[in-house]
DNA sequence: CAAATATATGTGTATATATGAATATATCGC
DNA sequence: GCGATATATTCATATATACACATATATTTG
């Protein structure tokens, strides 16, 4: 059962990972790591429409990343964990690293 | 001009996420935190047809997150930075987390 | 209840992704 | 150069993803 178990788990991680994989939704998550914001505030900041900033949410919803809350009108979200925004933080800083090294090369080659 | 660059910028960093998202992938990673270990070696280990290893092994090439490196017959891919993982177990912990909170609501709903 | 506002969903479509099976390419030792 | 082994690619296909546009649902206030 270890393996079917652990594949399930892998499955579940990679899910995760997915909701990170998209470029609208990471500025979603930095934008609530900010402060909690609701539909129309992230639609307006970011300059997206309402209909896509809700569907970014609902796939981030349903794994789990962000919380909805109902404040009288409006729906308040709120990132469920900091930890995703050092997850992001760290593959920013690796890809910058990568980016420099790749530049450096190229600066060698010269 | 900054909002264009920023745009750019999280393209990139939203496909080294991409990278991650997908559990052959995380695998593989996992795989070569331990030490560099070749195609064969992977593909044995892990259980994975050789070709979808080396279509996997390219995708985290093209990201700057593996390198490859010949060693006589063979070739021997390397983990390009350990804050890969650190990020990969962040976001684990926060999955772990999630399932456990949600297993306590239903505890309680009982 | 009706109107207004906030949020979510349906549809169509274009594009990307993952995979198996077969095959191609490359490198080493002879 | 040839055979053997290691790695990569092509093709076909099934599935998922992202988006614009239009529309539906829900909540609050009067």
């Amino acid at each position: 059962m270890n393996t079917n178990l652990e594949l399930e788990v892998t499955q579940l991680h990679a899910e995760i990972c997915a909701g990170l994989a998209d470029p609208n939704r990471i500025l979603i998550l930095y934008e609530l790591s900010q402060s909690p914001r609701n539909v129309t505030e992230l639609s307006t900041n970011l300059k997206m429409p309402q209909p896509l900033v809700s569907r970014h949410l609902k796939i981030l919803r349903e794994r789990g990343m962000v919380f909805p809350n109902r404040k009288g009108t409006v729906i308040e979200y709120t990132l469920a964990d900091d930890r995703l925004i050092q997850a992001l933080d760290l593959l920013r800083a690796v890809m910058r690293d990568g980016l420099t090294k790749r530049a450096e090369l190229i600066e060698a080659l010269a």
